[in-house]
DNA sequence: GGCCTTAGCCGAACCGATTCGGCGAATCGG
DNA sequence: CCGATTCGCCGAATCGGTTCGGCTAAGGCC
């Protein structure tokens, strides 16, 4: 079921059912049709590898996520089925190599093998050796997030400081004077992740602005964790009345620790917070949150690495997004706690 | 960086470079070494291409998820991370297809471009065309879930029928005699979704044993819709005290609703379900609940798979799921509702 | 009618690996 | 010391496409 095969029942050369398929030189209009019922009849399709090898392009794409230990948020979950669902609109396949655990051979294999024609990273720390690796090889990039050093790549992000700072200035505004911000978890904090450490300096930033009290803590990222460090943060800061996040999972835990504390949301204190669409829509209330268009974002990447491939020696293009908040009924006017 | 320029530099033949790598044929220590020294230095990796076009293999798998556009549920996600995983730790590299929507063009390319060795399908229908198109085309593939021919295909599966099933024995074991089942969507289970199906069937079973009052309903897998189902569910049928549900994104809603009706879990209402293990921990209060090791059964699936792609004639390997139930305490002693 | 263009097709080289047959030298047994 | 094995390596074929140069016949032009 090769190329030779269809070439010999229609009775014509091999480079003709080439040419025949892709169009490059012309072909009459009954030799194509020839060649097309045979190849109907036998349900040919081009060997993906013999052609890859000839052309020097794969037509498939690598996406790389965090390792499959840690469980993807709701909001990276949207990530990779709007890049999957955006290649596939494309006719590019996805590649997947998760990265950053144990096994970075898959991430290897995909960088170094020629596997793909191109790259999108998610999950970028602040200093990066994946960028520095994909940056030698030379292989076309962009990044869902990106590093202290944004000029040198392609990168589409979430504006994590401009949007948390917008949060505490609408509970500023609604007269919040003592604010807490809950990161993600600290480790990943600690290890230098973009949006992490862009949060708090927009949340520092705002809190300074305002004359706040402001404090900033770190959460595991899940509901358990969320709890426990709400209810601390409540014990241990007493003239606490709001609270901005970007840590989606942990906030029903968050929503749990102020219904055991009797601290109606919004009546007695008020939640903000940077989410996926639908995980803020779907809580419960609603949180007001600056909706991350996690759809968009993964179309826009794959959209900047196809011009990549295209020219890899183009200017780098970057998109930094920051979707207004959507108030939601999670943020009301400031009452002091009892 | 071929081949042939490593072999130039280390003064030896394009076959010996060869055999040096894969160990095929022996090669003296020395020349392995020159040859390592080579490789090392330029950064040396084969062209999966070219490979894959003389060996008739891509060590690549493909995983066939739902269309992007259709949110994945917990377990599905648990599904996709662990075959991610496994097929890392056995060097494969993972292709995704997005199937079932309007872009079935991924699927095709997947199947007959032999662009992968074999496929991990999820998701699958009582009767699936994707299963025939497989079959006719000879690639080796195992799913998560099965379909009416169970025994035409190697598969991993949940036993739904019988976990549902052991929660109602459960639940009325407790002393509940009107249970409701809260089935998946109702397109979904019209569309021939197996889980729907054996859910309904192991449900219809215990509630046949055991004299009890059964209804079944079906709500689209959020937890507004839990909420408004169980909603209407508490006010058309007094009588219920429990619910069994295959419907995990569903059942914080349910959890609302019960709430809402003031039915306190587990004192004046009880839920058992099957979900993935995450899931029913992080809910609040944690769900009692049959434990999907999505973890193992997506190993389990790769495991099959590889078998299967070494000696595609080996008669077909199942594997059908039961864990117990993990009791968290959200089912109790009925009592009847006021 | 002769010459030039062009449409339409063929043959062969090529991409970068694997793999098989074979060849020279070293080793071994008798 | 000679024939048989074994070791280590090479050369060439091969996988299945794409692509380039060239050939033939038909058509256009003066």
């Amino acid at each position: 079921m090769n190329i030779g095969e269809i070439a010999r029942r229609a009775g014509v050369s091999r480079s003709t059912v080439s040419y025949a398929l892709t169009g490059k030189r012309p072909v009459s209009e009954a030799t194509k049709r020839r060649i097309q019922a045979v190849i109907d009849e036998l349900g040919y399709r081009p060997n993906a590898a013999a052609r890859a090898l000839k052309e020097g392009r794969t037509r498939t794409i690598g996406l790389v996520i965090p390792p499959a230990s840690r469980r993807l948020t709701d909001m990276q979950l949207g990530f990779v089925a709007s890049v999957v669902d955006a290649a596939a609109h494309a006719d590019l396949d996805v590649l997947l190599s998760p990265s950053g655990g144990e096994h970075d051979r898959s991430f290897e294999r995909v960088v170094t093998g020629r596997r793909v024609d191109g790259v999108i990273l998610m999950e970028i720390r602040l200093e990066d050796d994946r960028v520095a690796r994909l940056r030698q090889s030379g292989l076309p990039f962009v990044g869902i997030g990106h590093t202290s050093h944004p000029e040198e790549m392609s990168w589409v992000d979430v504006d994590y400081e401009r949007l948390i700072a917008s949060c505490v200035h609408h509970l500023a505004d609604l007269g919040h004077r003592h604010i807490a911000l809950v990161n993600r978890n600290a480790e990943l904090v600690a290890a230098g992740y973009g949006p992490g450490h862009r949060a708090q300096a927009g949340f520092d930033r705002a809190v300074a602005e305002r004359g706040l009290n402001g404090v900033r803590v770190c959460s595991a990222d899940d509901a358990q964790a969320g709890q426990t460090c709400v209810e601390r943060l409540l014990a241990e800061h007493r003239e606490l009345t709001a609270i901005a996040t970007i840590n989606e999972a942990a906030i029903p835990g968050m929503y749990r620790a102020l219904a055991g504390a009797d601290l109606a949301v919004p009546a007695r204190f008020s939640i903000a917070g940077v989410a996926a669409q639908h995980w803020a829509e779907n809580l419960h209330p609603p949180l007001t949150a600056a909706d991350v268009p996690a759809g968009q974002m993964g179309a826009h990447a794959v959209e900047l690495l196809i011009q990549r491939i295209a020219d890899p020696r183009a200017p780098h293009r970057h998109l930094l997004l920051a979707p207004p908040i959507s108030l939601r009924g999670t943020t009301g006017p400031a009452r002091p706690r009892p």
